[in-house]
DNA sequence: AATTATTTTTAGCCTTGTCTAAAAATAATT
DNA sequence: AATTATTTTTAGACAAGGCTAAAAATAATT
């Protein structure tokens, strides 16, 4: 593979792309694409004519775009690497999962197979991320993980924060509140059928968490 | 002081011309400051109206270029982030000091003075990088440390390595294999009036070193 | 099928940072 | 002082990445 020239603002599109495809199925469109990036519809068609041109991306007018293999391999790299810096700011500077996102916004664009590698080995081959998201490996192979939305759960069971699927600020901040960070425990204890809200124990503490709280998180069943 | 917008291409000037202007005395002359970035004159020029613009420099044609107190001020805090990163490159990654430059030369562009203060703390508030040059406080105040440049030294002395002139991996690889790395112990023999070498014993080992490694090589005499 | 609405692309312009070649200013020599 | 050499600036271009407004293509309605 060789060494492949790419500009930041390429990366970020390539991440956009790459996020959009995720959850979305086909191609991806340019509007999408261009509210993703906080940009306009002619920006992102400049940016897709540009990508097409290097071959990290099969762009079709009109008909959307798809990660090339190159393209997808780019992306997963840089997630790979956000998610790194992500940890190392979390568990060695000290910073709240909330503060990082940002930091790593600019440090994942630091460039150096050997940096990401060496960063990999200082915070010991970490698989996931501050959130609970999945740190693909050197290979760009991902690790999947038995989760669910805390939403779609039946009452009765007692499980254990893995992730969250909004990463605003608010959210976590809320979670921080109620005790919720990744790795806590809880128990569901009933759903209101009028609004679909979820009633959990947390610790000692009960809390009522909305549909919307139940939608953005990620848990774990707890076998034990 | 309010938040100032610079590019990174910005930044980099600002540093070369404190650069310059450390060794040099009076303003930094256009075609210096074009060597010192690899460009040509006319893009110096260019930049120079800019940063005037922004008031970080006091530039008058063709009389040359000082940095003005909020220019020096955004110089400083680069050094200070370069060398930080540089030493968790090596303290924390495993870096050899000859690896680390391109690196911190892109970490040093990471905005966020909140990230800085942190990672000053967790590595404990170093006043000097792996190369020996002093890091700058938050505040932007210097370490001043009484060293000297070997092929100044008389003959007779033990002395410490305390820092480095030369920063090419050549220097740097080559002081390696000498076992002069910062902060190893070295005697100084004799001088050779006919090419200013010095020799000199390193531990059980002796080495004649040429007049521009004495020139390059920063040590501080050991009062011991 | 024809019209309307939406999405996407094109066209033209701006800024940053770079370049080369030519012009102008300063410095050095005769 | 006049000429030559050097340094610096201007002029004009280019590429990346962005913008707005207008045109073209596609999708949705009547």
């Amino acid at each position: 593979m060789s060494t492949l020239l790419t500009t930041s603002a390429e990366e970020n599109y390539l991440k956009a792309i790459f996020k959009i495809a995720e959850k979305e199925h086909g191609p991806v469109l340019t509007n999408a694409l261009a509210a993703e990036m906080g940009t306009s519809a002619a920006s992102a068609t400049d940016m897709l004519k540009r990508l097409s041109d290097k071959q990290l991306v099969a762009y079709e007018k009109y008909r959307g775009v798809t990660l090339s293999e190159t393209g997808n391999h780019l992306a997963t790299v840089l997630i790979r690497k956000h998610r790194l810096w992500e940890v190392f700011l979390v568990d060695k500077l000290g910073f709240a999962w909330d503060e990082v996102h940002d930091f790593a916004e600019q440090l994942e664009h630091v460039q150096g197979d050997h940096l990401t590698e060496r960063l990999d080995e200082f915070l010991g081959h970490p698989r996931f991320d501050p959130h609970g998201d999945p740190i693909p490996d050197a290979q760009g192979r991902w690790t999947r993980r038995a989760q669910a939305r805390l939403a779609t759960l039946a009452p009765g069971q007692r499980c254990v924060v893995t992730g969250v699927d909004d990463h605003s600020s608010t959210f976590l901040q809320y979670l921080d509140e109620l005790g919720l960070g990744l790795g806590a425990e809880l128990d569901l204890l009933e759903r209101t059928l009028y609004d679909q809200s979820t009633k959990v124990r947390i610790g000692t503490r009960e809390a009522v968490l909305s549909e919307k709280v139940g939608q953005n998180l990620f848990v774990a069943l707890k076998t034990s």
